[in-house]
DNA sequence: CTGAAAGCGCTTACAG
DNA sequence: CTGAAAGCGCTTACAG
């Protein structure tokens, strides 16, 4: 019964490690029979210690020390109908505010004894749609996402499933899901406005709206309605929609914006990485931000304050909402009630890359709307 | 037993699509009684369907169909004693390599029916300890980890669960883990051979060794072990050692190094992001590169070639990086033998950050040694 | 507060 | 090729 049939391994095992090398791992019912208790009460003990006499919930511990007893949370799962496990979907980690929202989710799960099960899209409602099936099927207990478009059945196949969701980096949801995040179209509407007052009027979008991606649209929304306000259109030829939001996408958008557009004096990206591509460009081509233009980013990414300039843009709570999705999410599968719109506030950071419009541009302007 | 107690949920109902919103889920038992098998006949239906008589089988696979039946994965798990799930460690999803070689993993696990819990240990081997035994409470198939170097027990307690473990970032283990990665150490020991080329002879390095880095000591000693061939010799001063390997603490660290060694050629980085920092500090301060100095990183990240001037680097092929990591991981899981050491290319990528050393330079060389 | 027993939803020898 | 039954390792009413 002991392990007198192994000589012992190492003379420096002394310690509370594992047992044996060749020790079978050990179950509840090992513990129990140890602790000369029912398998009920040396699970009690181990769950519910309040409800065990303390003699008693002391020789169980003592015996879950000995044997480096682990749960098998498979079991626990099957019987108690719980797994304790958390599936989120980001569309990628290649951008780093999601990298950033998800370790702070993992966290948060972690702290609370969840496990994250991860998968990322790329931004195809397709492959979202087998991923969160997939979670489903694998009895996650609740599910993180991201936006509030998804494919048709999503939405009927989670509540088929009954399973708890939380939506993330909107603060709003059309489909009632709770949702924690921010208002992408106030705050570029903030940042146009801003825009405005320098004294802008030729604007140029660089949007990653190629793929389905709500953020981005309600980005892309708010500073039309800004202009609009202001009276200006934006012909489709001074928006660029790429699918991916890469720094050569970016650099290629203002290239092509650019040389469309001589007129233009403030670009505005949907994505930091966008942006950061467009300065680089700008450099290359030897124009002067903030002097000749104004380039402005989303996300404050940390390369965001590094650039020269420094890039202006909005910033993302990121790890902000990856710890308040775990919250809420975790608050909702154990029944509690929580908030339906969590609004974090979206920062303009106002850095170096923007700046008052230069004085000859205002003339360019006409003859350029009357080619548009 | 149907759904006429519902009224019809909505006229459009006409696909396989999840049924009524109230139904509950169907289980394994409910398949077979409609299609009139026993449990087992239903079961292997569906995961052996060679083995059954192909009427049979048809009648198992519509019934699955209409009812919209899907397995119960830890019900599977629990029975079949594996859980199609594989638990990755990584230190962080903020350096893109991580991120990138995280989704390439995802992807590869997916494809092959198994699905990714993630963790991040932030560089910390306590938390590393704690998410790996999390993972392996929990069930894992098997463990994809980074580097060589873990707590103590990490090994002891995988082994006991008896379960199969890969690690990547690091092409050879001496703990005899099949490790998937790159030979760190070689690749810093070709780039300076590149640099001392150049005529480079006055170096220092920021490095990311504030937390335990197997892989960034490896490059530091590559970096030393190249310069010691030709009877160069580090100051400890001239290595700054640096924890979370961001583009600030680069910044920061050049600033520091030039400031106390003017006469330094050849700054080296173990990272991309801080020898991004160091790019922008030396832009900063006026110092021309390549002209003046040389400034190098590792990694090539997506922003390395995106810089003014761009930089030189090593590629790591994160991407092959996770695939081949998922891959052989499963192999081994599955009882097929795979390699030990799986050794990838990790190309030197020479941009305009590096040249060849000023001759004024030289002059300073001696009189700053007499400083040191 | 404790124990005997049923049950979670599957898989898989073991017989037929 | 198919079926009846045991079993995976826990949890949890239900009695005491």
């Amino acid at each position: 019964m002991d392990k007198s049939d192994k000589k012992a391994p190492s003379p420096t095992k002394k310690q509370t490690e594992p047992p044996a090398p060749g020790a079978v791992r050990a179950k509840l019912e090992d513990v129990a029979s140890l602790a000369k208790v029912s398998l009920a009460t040396a699970s009690r003990a181990i769950n519910q210690p309040d409800i065990v006499r303390p003699a008693i919930r002391e020789r169980v511990l003592r015996a879950v020390e000995m044997l480096a007893y682990s749960p098998d949370r498979m079991a626990k799962a099957l019987s108690s109908g719980r797994s304790h496990t958390v599936g989120a979907v980001v569309p990628t980690l290649g951008n780093a505010i999601f990298a950033d929202g998800v370790e702070a989710l993992e966290v948060g799960l972690g702290a609370r004894g969840y496990t994250l099960i991860l998968a990322h899209s790329q931004y195809d409602p397709t492959r979202e749609f087998r991923q969160i099936r997939s979670m489903l099927e694998y009895g996650v207990d609740g599910l993180v996402l991201v936006g509030d478009s998804f494919a048709p059945d999503v939405l009927p196949l989670i509540r088929h499933h009954r399973r708890p969701l939380v939506t993330s980096y909107v603060c709003t949801s059309r489909q009632g899901i709770p949702a924690i995040g921010i208002d992408n179209r106030r705050a570029t509407y903030g940042m146009t406005r801003y825009l405005l007052e320098l004294g802008h009027r030729e604007f140029a979008v660089i949007a990653n709206t190629g793929m389905p991606n709500d953020r981005s649209q309600a980005r892309l929304d708010g500073i039309l309605e800004a202009i609009a306000e202001e009276g200006i259109r934006l012909p489709p030829d001074r928006i660029v929609e790429v699918a991916q939001p890469s720094i050569v996408a970016g650099r290629e958008a203002f290239h092509q914006l650019r040389a469309a557009h001589p007129g233009v004096t403030a670009f505005l990206c949907t994505t930091d990485a966008m942006a950061v591509g467009a300065l680089a460009e700008a450099r290359r081509e030897g124009i002067r931000v903030p002097e000749d233009i104004s380039i402005t980013g989303f996300d404050d990414v940390e390369i965001a304050g590094e650039t020269d300039p420094a890039l202006t843009t909005v910033r993302v709570p990121a790890a902000e909402i990856g710890t308040l999705a775990a919250d809420h999410l975790i608050r909702c599968i154990e029944g509690e009630p929580i908030p339906m719109s969590t609004q974090l506030e979206a920062a303009l950071i106002v850095r170096g890359s923007t700046g008052p419009v230069a004085a000859p541009v205002l003339r360019k302007r006409r003859s350029r709307a009357a080619v548009a």
